[in-house]
DNA sequence: TATCTTTTTGTCATTTTGACTACAAGATTA
DNA sequence: TAATCTTGTAGTCAAAATGACAAAAAGATA
């Protein structure tokens, strides 16, 4: 068990959301050279003996795509057992929500190609990937009402408005501007950091922060974010 | 892939809630006779390599317990290194919510004994199953609270206040009667069969059902529930 | 300077919540 | 049989939250 090998049932696969342009997008791969050039994927690999499946799933990640210290969640062990050609595997799906700016993307320095895909331009998927890509966005549109997460999708600091729109990507909906700005003020986690957006060619918004800090404290005392 | 055969390094362990006495209760297993006669552990077992993970969650269930055509899902997959004694064995947990009543327990029948145990009085178990309890406990607490899944724990008809008790016990809060009940009556989802409870030394309550389709009908016109 | 855009602050009627009070319905007991 | 006890059910009321707006403020642009 000690030594490193490959665990040839047991994989990892990866939904990595981020939030540019007033919209969702995930990331995906594939083989950029080689024979197997071809279908997109999530970024996915196989679990090695000795490795927890969390740490396969960062390894994973970052060999893909360059992606390092980033939040991964565990979402679900997809097993059907023809879900693979020929092999019998489990593939453990993870998801996570990065700042899109942050990510840079490195074509052609790997054997992978990797981009960035809105929700409606999702090329065909292997194997059993588009269920895990579904799966994963119903799980996204529950979690983000029911947890302050969707501040991961945004800068360290972000104007309301912006996160007003992810929140209608995400969920689908509109919400109506100064009701959801005291909705969420009033919430007591958000720092107004009373630095201004600059290079806007209208009136500046002030810029907020997501104060983690702050809504552990809440959530200690029963507070549950609900949008 | 075709022929069954055990696949050695993935699992299956089931958390099994069921309510009873006021008290939310977990179903435990050991071996009753032979060698390893021992620790509890949560009902588990070997996937085969020609089942559906799903599958095998069912079939270790039935196996252990005797319970059949129960509702399952996915909780989450426990991979870590050691988490398994000179083996790597990767466990995909699932729970499920049962009806205390329905539930047939044949002691002595089988070569595993299984119990019912409140959350205090749980015991020392194998592996890493006080951490996957503990994980499905977190888990039920949310999800009780977001969705009215609550109800598979009690009998098909109910008063009102066995589901208050039902939430106090999970959320370990209390809650006001009048207001409680008109939280919820007013979410419209409970139908109110005119029946009273029979042998109780007060005035009788009405029996209430949990109206899946009405609930549905909400659901997909935006309503969520939320205690 | 006027106009346009977007932020930000207010207003107001309606609904929901939280904390209670009080009444109703049975079973138990005096 | 009447009093009393327990629990169910209905109602009250102030405070808080929500939804639908109107309007003022702050800059950029024409």
């Amino acid at each position: 068990m000690a030594n490193s090998e490959i665990i040839k049932n047991s994989s990892i696969d990866c939904i990595i959301y981020s939030f540019n342009d007033s919209k969702l997008q995930v990331l995906l791969v594939r083989h950029a050279i080689g024979k197997s050039v071809g279908k997109w994927a999530l970024p996915g690999g196989y679990v090695k003996s000795d490795e927890d499946i969390d740490t396969a799933a960062v390894r994973t990640l970052k060999l893909h795509t360059g992606l390092e210290d980033i939040y991964l969640e565990q979402l679900k062990a997809f097993g059907a057992v023809d879900r693979f050609p020929n092999e019998r595997v489990i593939t453990i799906s993870y998801f996570s929500l990065v700042r899109y700016k942050y990510v840079v993307l490195k074509p052609g320095e790997s054997v992978y190609e990797a981009k960035w895909f809105t929700m409606d331009e999702i090329p065909p998927l292997i194997f059993d990937h588009k269920k895990i890509l579904e799966f994963g966005n119903s799980r996204l549109r529950h979690i983000v009402r029911h947890e302050p997460i969707g501040f991961r999708l945004l800068p360290e600091v972000f104007p309301l408005l912006q996160l007003q729109s992810l929140y209608e990507a995400i969920l689908n909906t509109k919400f109506d501007k100064p009701n959801f700005r005291r909705k969420l003020l009033k919430m007591n986690f958000l720092y107004d950091t009373k630095v201004k957006q600059k290079n806007v060619s209208h009136r500046a918004a002030n810029l907020f922060r997501f104060d983690l800090e702050a809504y552990e404290k809440l959530k200690e005392k029963g507070f549950t974010f609900d949008l």
